[in-house]
DNA sequence: TTGTAGGCGTTATCAT
DNA sequence: ATGATAACGCCTACAA
């Protein structure tokens, strides 16, 4: 059995009220007393109870992270193990916890972020994601309780977001195959109800547009991130009868495949197509050619995002704020 | 502010106790009474606080996981996200919550796990590596807090296990190779003090033996996981004027690593060194050549260490079990 | 079937 | 500088 603040204060002869103060180390508390105490606590093993601090302070001293479904998928993208390793750096030097909630569907997922929520076991939220209509984002934002999103809002929703300048980032990507006398360009992207699948499209567009260059519908694809949908993509492509000069992927896994798929065409990367993709995979660079990638940093998304959080948790009417953490585009042999 | 069971109550014209026993659905309780209750509750937005209740129950419905400090690493490495989420869709499956320990460093470490067991944040604990005279295992040891490894304890200690068989996957690759004519078989490994990596040096030396071939500690590299790591290593090997037709790496970041040092050198795999690696990463068949791996099946490992915290958490003095995991050896081009 | 009262371990307020 | 007391929100004997 754990001891409790009453033995201690028992045994050192003193009130349960003593023994908190000097747990908080109050200055009202003279030095003699706080040492004796202090005493009786290592003797007992004495360690406060989280529970009972939670309960009376109203607070947890935890920060639940939402990981979406895909994620099971792209948890073989560096992206997630990244982000979680930056938000739990951030919360271990804030001295909080992380609670971790990587959830089966979409509607266990609801239920399953609503009851953290509601249950109070969490003092805020990090979601390492952001799409249109999404049910966790709304019950969030209509709680009122305090979230950073990582990824951008949609338009009209003034939240705390961590997040590329995915606009941008696209844009040079396609910008950097344009220059290079590519004209035909093919787009393999994520889902489109992803904010970020979105902001890229429209980067790719803009590039496009910079160049003088026509968008054409049909040579873009958006499907779920998996190796086999990259192949799938790019074989869809084929079939329509084109045949693009280049290609922009939007995930490292989708580009693995559209790879593949190339090769199986009896095409040659970069010669026939050039490629860029995102995520810079470790692996990118082993590939054959090496795959060019645009690294978006997933670390310090994950830590700024937490950052935010403690800012906001620490001034709870702020307003909402961004932050922008830049990209790299990083050339390889497939372009 | 948020509804308490006693606003519930009141509103119900009940008792707080009787709202109580309509959240655990008593069978006390008539049906009549209960519908009533409830629609109160979903009137006034009620939801059951988790913190009170764990501090009554003396119990959190969370478990904790450990991610050691190689693991920061080893995020680019397949096995810590799938572990995670198998963990996890075995807790959400107990409606259990996942408590995150990514620590910074040794010490660090030692003490954020400590003051979560101590704190009674959580019901049981998940440990990802197994090493030799580790103090967070001795800590959750002495304090007889239920935990799984995963991975292989010590010998002498007899706690909960999941583990995959490593001694016999290790023999079962260096025994393909060997059967593949080659003689002279390196081998890079993680650090010593983890137990896997003890485990599957003894099966590449029984691997030996059983083939009638004397083991030679030249031959043996030990390093800390990391692609420059898997370079230097195979350089060294060189440098010391051995030359290997097999290596048998424990990662494939090592194994990148190694494949890059070998086409340096000048040499061809699999014609001059065949090469076996462990972990199975997602891009091992797209390099070139494409990369024997052993998949251990980190999903399945989490998956299982949790169902057995759970069952020792139903029977506290239950024995201690083991389960192992069996892998796969993924034979590719390398070999 | 339902209500009352006490306690889970801590902190905060008000005394002393 | 220290102690008594009352919460925090819930559960569970024990009573009725």
């Amino acid at each position: 059995m754990k001891a409790t603040i009453k033995e201690v204060a028992k045994k050192a002869n003193v009130s349960p009220s003593t023994v908190s103060r000097v747990i908080a180390d109050s200055p009202r508390i003279s030095e003699e007393t706080k040492t004796k105490v202090r005493k009786v606590m290592k003797e007992l093993g004495y360690h406060p109870n989280a529970i009972a601090r939670s309960l009376v302070n109203r607070s947890t001293n935890t920060i639940g992270v939402i990981m979406p479904k895909s994620a099971h998928l792209s948890l073989a993208n560096p992206f997630f193990p990244e982000a979680l390793r930056g938000i739990s750096a951030s919360a271990n030097a804030h001295g909080f916890y992380v609670l971790l909630s990587i959830e089966e569907d979409e509607h266990e997922k609801h239920n399953g972020i609503e009851n953290i929520v509601r249950a109070g076991m969490v003092d805020g939220m990090i979601m390492l994601y952001s799409k249109l209509e999404d049910k966790t984002f709304n019950m969030l934002r209509d709680c009122q309780f305090p979230f950073v999103l990582v990824g951008k809002p949609v338009k009209g929703n003034r939240v705390n977001y961590v997040d590329n300048d995915n606009v941008y980032a696209a844009c040079e990507a396609a910008s950097y195959l344009l220059e290079k006398g590519r004209k035909n360009i093919a787009m393999i992207t994520g889902p489109l109800d992803l904010v970020v699948s979105l902001d890229r499209l429209a980067g790719y567009k803009s590039a496009l547009e910079a160049h003088g260059i026509a968008y054409r519908g049909e040579l873009i694809r958006s499907v779920e991130f998996s190796r086999e949908n990259g192949y799938k993509a790019i074989e869809s492509i084929f079939k329509d009868g084109i045949q693009p000069d280049g290609v922009l992927v939007t995930d490292d896994l989708l580009a693995l495949g559209a790879m593949n798929a190339i090769k199986d065409a009896g095409l040659k990367i970069p010669e026939d197509i050039a490629m860029i993709s995102f995520n810079n995979i470790p692996t990118a660079e082993f590939l054959t050619p090496s795959l060019s990638s645009v690294d978006i940093h997933p670390f310090d998304l994950g830590y700024e995002a937490t950052e935010l959080l403690f800012k906001s948790l620490g001034n709870k009417n702020a307003l909402p704020q961004a932050r922008i953490i830049p990209t790299q585009l990083i050339i390889r042999q497939s372009c």
